[in-house]
DNA sequence: CTGAAAGCGCTTACAG
DNA sequence: CTGAAAGCGCTTACAG
């Protein structure tokens, strides 16, 4: 039990008269054992605590049981938006049900993605990746596919539809909200989108579609674009409100934020004034904006199941399919003054629409 | 350049006429080659694109530059919290800067706390670790210290002062926080504390020596407890209320949001008719709270920090000391309805006050 | 300054 | 069902 020293399989051997070979098919649950010999070596193990060293297993099998999770320098908001969090979580509990190890790159600077690329490829190291790149102009992915690492990309790229992926519906979630807007009644629907990424363009598209299926016509001074930041949420709010729109949906809830506080400014109350509705759930945001009707992701899931997609690349079978993509929820949520926080003690009030 | 067949050492070696320990001495920079040898090996090393195998390498020099960061599941407020984000930040910058790679250990439940240890422990994977503990009961160091494996820990424990170990000056911060309502003249100033963890320990001790300082005593009916959770901010509040405290001092600004909402329930304005100072920087909340004064903490500096000391720590050179606690700074924000978003065209109105 | 060789701790055909 | 042996791709004393 308190043995520190570090065994090998070599020694267990000894100790329990076999072979290495033999320790190492018990250790890895080979079925053709003599029970005798599995129970026998199997004592010696769980008495001396004896644990494989997984560097020398890596290297002989050519199989490292490790996946990497790339965080692209173009993400920005880290900090801000509970996205990545959401999204490690997800994977962390991919990787922990399928005995995995999980690397994290993450990359600073437009400098350290060559350094991020090299210490990824070729090193043995990395069985496959999940990369986390919703840009338009993606570096990792063509290198990854010139070097043969397996990976799945979660959002959406400019690349070949071959590409193993997984996203949210974005296109549903904003036509969903947007026709809620309209079947509300508003005539002034704004938009606050952002064209730096593949999901914003997939929103925008949900947007105009359902003015279209309404056979209303997008009234270009009533989109404007931001960058994913609060900041540029309340810029773009402030661009909006001389244009007077009755409501506005704005696809992200860090832009959310920072229109809530520019339509603050201006005394407009939501939603007496004007109506907001939001994108992703940013929890802090929603809960401080109980007015703030939200489309909601279902981001944990979606790391959960690029590592269920990732393993079964990795074994050899190939997925149902390449590409998964989930629903989302049109989080409703009635809009006066009421406690909206979501305990136990007092039930949010929300109606819930399942696209698909 | 073009060619992906995987090359070994061997290999470089017989292009480059040279025994495979020459080559290994050139790609690990060894300094003692004639520079002609030197140059002809780097030569095709750059041609082939040869880069070694990081798992044979971690064998052969019992060295696997990968060290570990370890979330454990007593973590709550993952998602809501930009703690975990920003720390992560740092302690990827470091790792990027010392070339190393970053393993994620993120515990979700109990049950899976053990095998989260048997996967670090013993396995030769992980060279050294970095622990986020801040629980008073963490299962994890007793067993760290056991085998011996080099860690810091962020935040403080109940162990011994021998551990390694990086922290932000929590005592100072609240004690600052205190004071600041005590020199503005508030009389009756509550705290929503939490009992927890150490940190919420430390918080609540600088609180009481403000007040001893100035030779106040603490009313116990103006100190409630939460648990970090917005939800048990909002009701910590609701429990104060009724105590007409003028200023509220509040310990995390998660809880911070919640009470926010309370107050705004209770028609209570801050700061007029209630101070709050709240701790932690939460960015989206502090963005949409501008009257919320708060204790800053260099969350990314800490992260980034551990990982030098780790990295002192597994060179061997004992870094000069076991413990670092970093400043913190209060953050005082003028409390009109004006903007105060972070960004360029609208500077933030803050006086800072330094720790030390 | 350079090479031959042992060794890191596993896995895995190949025999038997 | 089990063992002897080769091999994974490096590092690193040890000679020279």
């Amino acid at each position: 039990m308190e043995i520190m020293k570090k065994l090998t399989l070599e020694e267990v051997g000894k100790l329990a008269g076999v072979s290495r070979a033999t320790v190492s098919r018990v250790v890895n649950g080979y079925p053709h054992i003599r029970p005798e010999i599995r129970e026998r070596v199997q004592r010696v193990i769980d008495e001396t605590g004896y644990r494989p060293n997984l560097l020398a297993r890596s290297l002989a099998s050519d199989r490292s049981n490790i996946i990497g999770l790339v965080i692209p320098s173009g993400a920005q908001a880290v900090f801000t938006d509970p996205y990545f969090p959401c999204l490690t979580q997800g994977i962390s509990r991919g990787v922990n049900s399928n005995n995995l190890t999980l690397a994290l790159f993450m990359v600073h600077s437009a400098k350290e993605e060559e350094r991020t690329i090299l210490s990824i490829l070729g090193t043995g190291l990395i069985d496959g990746l999940i990369v986390t790149s919703d840009n338009k102009g993606d570096v990792f992915i063509p290198e990854l596919l010139k070097h043969e690492m397996p990976f799945v990309q979660i959002g959406r790229s400019l690349y070949s539809d071959k590409i193993y992926r997984v996203d949210t519906d974005n296109i549903a979630g904003s036509y969903m909200a947007t026709q809620h807007l309209i079947s509300l009644g508003y005539q002034r629907i704004a938009t606050i989108a952002t064209n730096r990424n593949c999901s914003g363009d997939d929103r925008f598209t949900g947007y105009c579609s359902a003015f279209a299926d309404h056979g209303k016509v997008v009234d270009r001074k009533l989109v404007v674009y931001g960058d994913y930041t609060v900041d540029s949420g309340y810029h773009a709010m402030k661009q909006l409100i001389p244009q007077r729109p009755d409501a506005v949906f704005i696809t992200s809830d860090t832009m959310a934020l920072g229109g809530m506080r520019a339509l603050q400014e201006a005394n407009l109350r939501v939603p007496d004034d004007i109506a907001v509705v939001g994108y992703d759930d940013l929890p802090p945001a929603v809960q401080a904006n109980p007015q703030l009707t939200t489309v909601r992701q279902p981001i944990e899931q979606t790391g959960f199941l690029a590592v269920s997609m990732l393993v079964k690349i990795l074994s050899g079978d190939d997925p149902p399919s390449h590409q998964i993509v989930l629903p989302v929820e049109l989080v409703v949520r009635a809009s006066c003054g009421a406690t909206r926080l979501k305990s136990t003690s007092h039930p949010i009030q929300e109606d819930t629409y399942q696209a698909n």
